[in-house]
DNA sequence: ACGCTACCCAAGCAAGCGCTTGGTTGTCAA
DNA sequence: TTGACAACCAAGCGCTTGCTTGGGTAGCGT
């Protein structure tokens, strides 16, 4: 029985075998040590091959990191669709967002969304722009939520500020949090919504993230 | 007519012209590519000397990194606790606080308390007790003002996880934030207050910053 | 004038890096 | 059985890295 990756969110991408389980140990090491740190040699041993073998698959080191942040993104803006897709209410969907970025982080499988944040540095520029570009998908889904937040007047300022903000804050979190001591990630979430909306808010149900 | 730096902040501290050049150099380094992608070389060249010279200093590469971080820390510590010294009502303290942390973070001198952040997980095992330590006194302050806020009642949410939150939104700004475009930090300082504090709050006078 | 010390340079070492090369193996269609 | 091809290994190349070594020199107090 093989582990579950988050490569299998991705279904229209043709991975092999190999390149996944490549991809896989990238993602671990590269969350674990940063790219820098981490060796081509590292990345072939927690893959179970010889460095040498890793260039059958991938052109370059880079081209790795690329490919990992690629995906990532990819399947964190699948995610984010599919999270606010059946939910009407724009405080929900506000809810729903801020839980499902927070799994993205603390769930199990993905220790993705923070190498993102990291290893962007190490991202030579000319790979960036593709990233960006990808990385539009979830943006627009923040920016539709909170701005039907606001024209209903239940958020505590400016959209693309409050977006920022909260990006910040949850990223953030992988430092401090870990779920259920004390708090649960949908509790955490309750008080990140806290901070962001007006007044008092009761507690609303949630769509269930996997 | 030499630079300012921050490193004059801390009187008590005894720094050679030579030393504090490297520091000087390995901090704006660090901060633009990275501890694991800065050599040396790079450090030695920045401050105006080669490569062999900087070990009549600094035992190791880490050392250097090492007294960077304590040295930002302690500033920032000293900065915190300046910042709220003649300030009673607790809601301006935090107000004070925030603009502080923002400051460090986009004011000129100091890009440090980013690479407080970046550079962490390069810093070795063994350094990172005695940093800690010394954040503590950061960390305190801190404290101290939002209990301040909670007791009477005007902070939405509890003391700790309000802070954490707090901590990684404001750093995140550096990624987006650039000072009056277009708002400016003590704007932004209020933006951020909003979100922490219960209903709405009128702008008060902040301390200002140098 | 003298020696001491702090500072720095020139040169280079050992280790580790990303990546290449040439050849071996396993698999499967024809 | 054979040929083709992808996956992989064993070995190592060329380069960069952090750091060392040995020696030179300017500025100091005495």
């Amino acid at each position: 029985m093989g582990k579950t990756h988050f490569f299998s969110e991705l279904p229209d991408e043709q991975i092999s075998a190999a390149r996944a389980r490549i991809l896989e140990a990238a993602l671990t090491l590269f969350h674990e040590k940063g790219f820098a740190r981490t060796t081509v040699r590292d990345i072939a041993a927690q893959a179970g091959i010889l460095s040498g073998s890793l260039f059958h698959h991938f052109a370059t080191k880079q081209e790795i990191l690329f490919e990992v942040m690629r995906l990532t993104t990819k399947a964190l803006g699948r995610r984010a669709v599919a999270a606010v897709r059946d939910i009407a209410a724009p405080e929900d969907q506000l809810k729903a967002l801020v839980l499902c970025e927070l799994d993205a982080i603390h769930g199990e499988g993905i220790h993705a969304s923070r190498v993102l944040v990291d290893e962007w540095r190490d991202l030579e520029p000319e790979y960036r722009e593709h990233i960006l570009a990808e990385r539009e998908v979830y943006e627009e889904v923040w920016r539709q939520v909170l701005q039907g937040c606001a024209v209903r007047g239940l958020l505590k300022g400016r959209p693309p500020i409050v977006r920022q903000l909260l990006h910040g804050a949850l990223a953030w979190t992988h430092t401090w949090f870990l779920p259920g001591e004390p708090l649960s990630l949908v509790e955490l979430t309750d008080e990140v919504c806290a901070l962001a909306l007006r007044g008092e808010i009761e507690n609303l149900s949630v769509k269930a993230l996997t």
